[in-house]
DNA sequence: CATTATAGTTGACTTCGTCCAGTAATTTTA
DNA sequence: TAAAATTACTGGACGAAGTCAACTATAATG
């Protein structure tokens, strides 16, 4: 009990310490042209061009007519333009122009010169065990600050699982269009006819947005695939793709499959050891030249 | 170039990451009768009965016509009492009450509560990972968030050292009144006929406060005397002690001096270490029964 | 004693953000 | 298919937090 309290002292005197640490480093946004929650607001918009300002607002949770205001102010300092949607005329697109995107670029540079200096003085041994203690604290606290949430397919799904895998594998792993359209065909086989029985998608959402997403089709009455294992970059190392996967063969045992198999590339080492983890062994291996690089397609199997 | 870059974006996306965390941990201010600065110089009030408005402001970089506003306020609420100051009639001198004490304690103890709730969760192991992650990032960024400065001697310094060492001592470690009246004593002897070419007294400061303290004293041509080796809890695991400790001796090597000594006893580890580090040798240790209780005091020393 | 500095106060103002009511377009429902 | 409900956005009023400049009363200084 005291233990106890003693750690949630300095757990509190940590925070305190961060709080005037984050002060100090967002000091400059301050003497920048933008508040912290502009600067939200303009980085999210940039991140989804033909934004609207629905989604906006419920994905930095700001009040409607708070953004209103403030995409008004952004169009007049010519940080972004509005356009009439086209397909529902009581929304407007939003889109960075290039003089936002400069203003963001700017305003990042300053943030990483800031981290910069204060890393300045750390050797390269220091500043990795300072980021062993960050990824640790993170992982420790990340359920709570990150409730991200696992739910069924919907439509529209299939968007996000083609897209995302097309810029992930083109730009992390070198893959190249052919890919891109092998997944682009194969999801809507899933998708176009999905039987809820014995197959499904889930996604991996948070912060109002997919974080990730996983599949299980049919393949026969006793065998299924996984596929479209998938975690967006900035959700990674918080034990959320481990929920994925075991979210998805937990439907299969209730489904009754015997056996699940997946097909994945040698270069995804993270998913790999998920696999492994799992209890998956690799039955089969080849070398598939076809995607843009010489990779080694691996199959494995989990028995259940 | 390319992995300092990394670490930059990895420390932003912790930063990120924390804010947020921080965020929720804070939430619990917003449901209370206190804003996040209310809270702040509440608290401060109470660790000093008796402060100014003035010091108030500067401790705490708040705006005296804010701060002015709030005190008001406080006083209102029968937070705080204000009763004009008798030396200077000027100020008020400002006193926590019962009300306002009882206040700041329901604050903390659902601040404990929430950290408690995030912590819950852990193993004993996982929480001590986490402290000592915390640990580690304090220590390596405290230089940039916490830049206290060692200064010299200034008439009302007496004042500090006395009094904390008084508390410090009696609280931490159990001594009694006989042990603050010898420090008492002596401390004046020192500094009523300070010598600045062959004697010091140096106080840390940040956060405009004392935050230890340390002095040089002759005792003949050859020899000085290290004494009120102190600091305060919240600025331990800095590096803070080193540097004074280095500033005293440094000291000593430009007076001329070819040894220093020190009394310390066995019950302050840390500071030993230091003294250890630093090249100090026991030479002579005896039981010492005067204090409240049966300690060892130890004389070392260290040959310039 | 006149000047200057300090402690605190007051009023006006800005910034950030919330609440509520409204309009126009869209979707749902009877 | 017309009315009702919902949704996307906007505008006005307001509030909390904080800043700025001017002012009063007292104290320190030369």
């Amino acid at each position: 009990m005291t233990a106890q309290n003693e750690a949630t002292q300095k757990i509190r005197s940590f925070n305190r310490f961060y709080t005037r640490l984050l002060g100090l480093l967002d000091r400059h946004i301050l003497d920048s042209d933008f508040s912290m929650t502009e600067a939200r607001v303009l980085l999210e918009i940039s991140k989804e061009n033909g934004t609207t300002a629905r989604k906006l607002t419920e994905r930095l949770k700001i009040d409607p007519s708070y953004m209103s205001r403030m995409l008004r102010g952004f169009e007049a300092r010519s940080l972004i333009t509005q356009t009439p949607s086209p397909t529902d005329s009581r929304s407007k697109l939003i889109t960075s122009t290039a003089e936002g995107l400069l203003a963001l670029e700017r305003l990042s540079e300053r943030s990483d010169a800031q981290v910069r200096s204060l890393t300045a003085a750390l050797s390269p041994e220091e500043l990795q065990s300072v980021l062993d203690a960050m990824a640790l604290i993170r992982s420790q606290f990340s359920r709570a600050v990150f409730p991200a949430v696992i739910r069924n397919y919907q439509p529209g799904d299939e968007e996000y699982i083609i897209q995302r895998h097309r810029e992930l594998y083109l730009n992390e792993y070198g893959l190249n269009e052919a890919f891109a359209g092998y997944v682009h065909k194969t999801v809507h086989q899933l998708t176009d006819h999905l039987d809820p029985n014995t197959e499904c998608v889930l996604i991996a959402e948070g912060n109002g947005r997919p974080m990730g997403s996983i599949a299980i089709a049919k393949r026969d009455s006793q065998t299924a695939q996984l596929r479209y294992f998938l975690l967006e970059p900035e959700a990674r190392g918080q034990g959320l793709g481990l929920r994925l996967i075991e979210e998805a063969l937990s439907f299969c045992r209730q489904t009754g499959y015997k056996r699940v198999f997946l097909e994945t590339i040698n270069l995804l080492t993270t998913a790999r050891s998920l696999y492994s983890r799992m209890g998956f062994q690799i039955y089969q291996t080849r070398v598939q030249s076809d995607w843009g690089r010489e990779v080694t397609e691996e199959y494995w199997e989990l028995i259940l």
